[in-house]
Order: C-alpha cells, then structure tokens, then sequence
DNA sequence: TAATAGTTTGCAGTGACTGCAAAATTCCAC
DNA sequence: GTGGAATTTTGCAGTCACTGCAAACTATTA
C-alpha cells in the first residue's frame, strides 16, 4: 500500500529535500549566491552531487526553496473568494496571503534582498512566477467569467505581480519603508487608474 | 586619430556582431533555441567560439539580437515628449514606437514567438528589460518631477512592460489579434483603472 | 615601414546539468 | 524475519556554457 506521509522513504525525501534548501541559501547568504557550487550544496547536505539534481533542477530553484503550498493556498483563496469580491481585491487577498506566508517562515527578510542582488536568482524567481501567473489568471478568468484570451484577467495579475516586483526593487533602495506597504501602495495605484489622463491633454 | 564609423576595424567588428546574431537567430528558428550550441552559431558565422563570447555574453544575447538603439530612441522620446503630455501618454508612445521600430525590421513576427516559445529566451529578455526599465523610470520620474523612490512612475513603467508581455502571450494563442491592438487594449485598461471596485464591494 | 593598439584564437579549466546502470535502501506480503 | 518489488541514491561518462590568459594576428598611424 502506498503511505504518502507516514512511510520512512517519504520523510527522508523531505528531509532531504529541506537540507538541500536550508543548505543553499544558508550558503548562498554566507559568500554570495554566485560563487557557491552546486558541490558544495550537496556536501553541506550529506548527499551526492547527483542527488541534488534529482530534487531541484538547477541551483537557483535550491536557492529559492519555493513552497508549493504557497500558490496552491492562492489558488485556494482565489476559488473561495466571495463572488462579490472585485478582481483587483481578490488579487490583492492573495497576494498579501503569500507576503503574510513569506513573513511568517522569515522568508521575506532572509531572502529578499539575495534575491534581488541576484540577476540569476531574480530570473528564477519571475520564471516560476510566470507559470503561477498562468494558473491565477486561468483562475481569475474563470472567476471574472471572461474568456481566458481576454485581456483584463491577464493583466490584473501581471500587474499584480509588477506592484510586487517594484515594491522589492524600492524596498531594496528605500529599506525603511516596508515591502507590504509599497505592494498596497502599488496596488491604491492600480485600482484607480495609473494615468487617468491618458490619450488626452493633462 | 580615433575613427568610429569609417575604419575597416569598425566596419569588421559590426560585420562580425551582424553574422553571429543572423546565424544565432536562423539557426534558433531552424533547430529550436535549445538545440542550437555555440559551436555552430560560431562556426556559421565562420569565427571561433572564443568570438562568439566576445560579442554576446551568453547564447540568449545573440539570439535576441536587441539592438541598443530602440532603448536609445526612447529615452530620447521621453526627453523631448511635450510637457503638457500625461505619463502613460508618454510611454505609449515610446512603446509604440519601439514596436514600429521592431515591426519595420520585420522582427516582431520573426523573433515573437521564438521567443514566447522558449524560456530561456523570453527570461533573457525581461532581465534585459529590466535594464532599460530602470533608465525609463529614472526618465518618467524626472519628467513627472517625482523622487526617484516614488511608486507611480516605477509601476506606469513596469505595468506598460507587463502589458506588452501580456499581449505577447494573448497574441501566441490568438494570433488574429495582432500584438499592437492587444497592446493598446492593455495600455487602455491600464489608464481607466484596472479594477475601480477595488477594497470596495462591487 | 615599424611601433602600437585592438582583435581573434587556442587552450586549459570550472561548473552546471543529463542519461544510464549499478548499488543501496525502503516497502510489503507472506 | 525474509525475499522480491519498488524506489532512491550514487558514480561515471559526457555535453555544453562560459572564463582567463597569453600568443598570434591585423588594422592603424606616425
């Protein structure tokens, strides 16, 4: 019978799997996410080179160290949102889940900043995104009851995520001025219009 | 005495730089952009490898081929826009122009889907996005007479990003919707306000 | 035409990542 | 417990991207 939780095999997989990811970003916060290897990752960990690339497919991933569960409880929110709830709200819900999530692991403040100072790691990082953005926007589609090619669905969601992405970025310049404050600033933005004079004269 | 334009060197130099991008780019559309290695684009190009890395710094860069003057021209665009213009005016303007621009070199169509299709390729593109988007909010910024650290002109900026990435993937799985219109539509959304319901009950 | 400055190239090396097949480990029925 | 099935780990060989260095080459210019 296949035990998914309790059996030995599926607690060293995650075991496994979180020294690798407690591995890398501990070194990668020690001496700069460029200059670890993925050698040095796998011994910290006790496994074999090999055997870090049976669980993360390349370094940053390690780095990162996603959790699922993350995008599966936004999706969650997003599908048991109020049906009066407006869609920019509705992202705004779910966003500030994840930051809430983020926060509460002392994700935000640990990798933050590695992220940012990282092309590499910043690539990763929207690179998965863009696969999350895919799923929400299926979902908020649906939820909105358009199209899924229709415009709006996709753009509230990438915009969404462009608040978050320059709320690092100002952060990162302006440290004193908390990230889940510049997300709602951002977000106050959108919602009213970014421009209401666009096309005419101001 | 120092000759930029005229000198056989220079002309060799942008001779080499065109071949590798043209053969990167060809050989991308034939083999798929993963199946292609440096060793052939080189080789096509009829230069060493060692060259190629002269010119590129990693295979994506070749293949992208940007051309530096796009940024260039609308930086200059933004500079000399009439002062009476609202923001997102401005950079719609810089945006269309920069698809005019690609249109004209008969790139859009080319390199669009080439580039949707491949990871790699469109990560590549945002980091380099990235870059110019940085100049851009600076320019905005000043134009629109804020703080360097201020939200507005970093998300106009990066939400008109988001809405030609955004009518890039629309316009992959409708391709009767040509990118410019998806683009427009984003731009409009954008400007009347995302989502004026939002924090409110719709 | 000779010195100089800039460009290309080969070479050696590091490091990411993959496929494969053998070895080790866990699971499960008996 | 024990044995065979299922799964995971590992080593190994190999490909490819990319870098630094120093030698060979080529355009420039005095």
């Amino acid at each position: 019978m296949r035990q998914a939780e309790g059996g030995l095999r599926e607690r060293k997989k995650r075991e496994t799997r979180a020294a690798l990811a407690e591995a890398a970003l501990r070194l990668a916060l020690e001496k700069g996410p460029d200059h670890v290897t993925v050698e040095e990752i796998a011994e910290a960990a006790d496994v074999s080179v090999r055997t870090f690339f049976n669980y993360f497919p390349h370094k940053e991933h390690a780095i990162l160290g996603r959790n699922p569960e993350h995008l599966e409880r936004a999706l969650e929110r997003m599908r048991t949102a109020p049906a009066e709830e407006s869609p920019l709200t509705t992202m705004w819900f779910v966003v500030s889940g994840v930051l809430r999530d983020l926060e509460n692991e002392g994700e935000l403040s640990r990798r933050g900043e590695l992220i940012m100072g990282s092309p590499a790691l910043l690539y990763q990082l929207m690179m998965s995104s863009f696969d999350d953005e895919r799923q929400l926007t299926a979902a908020l589609a649906a939820r909105m009851g358009e199209p899924a090619s229709s415009v709006r669905p996709a753009l509230i969601v990438g915009a969404a995520g462009t608040a978050c992405r320059v709320a690092m970025e100002l952060h990162k310049n302006s440290p004193e001025r908390p990230v889940s404050e510049l997300v709602a600033e951002g977000f106050h933005v959108l919602a009213q219009g970014i421009d209401p004079a666009f096309g005419r004269r101001r």
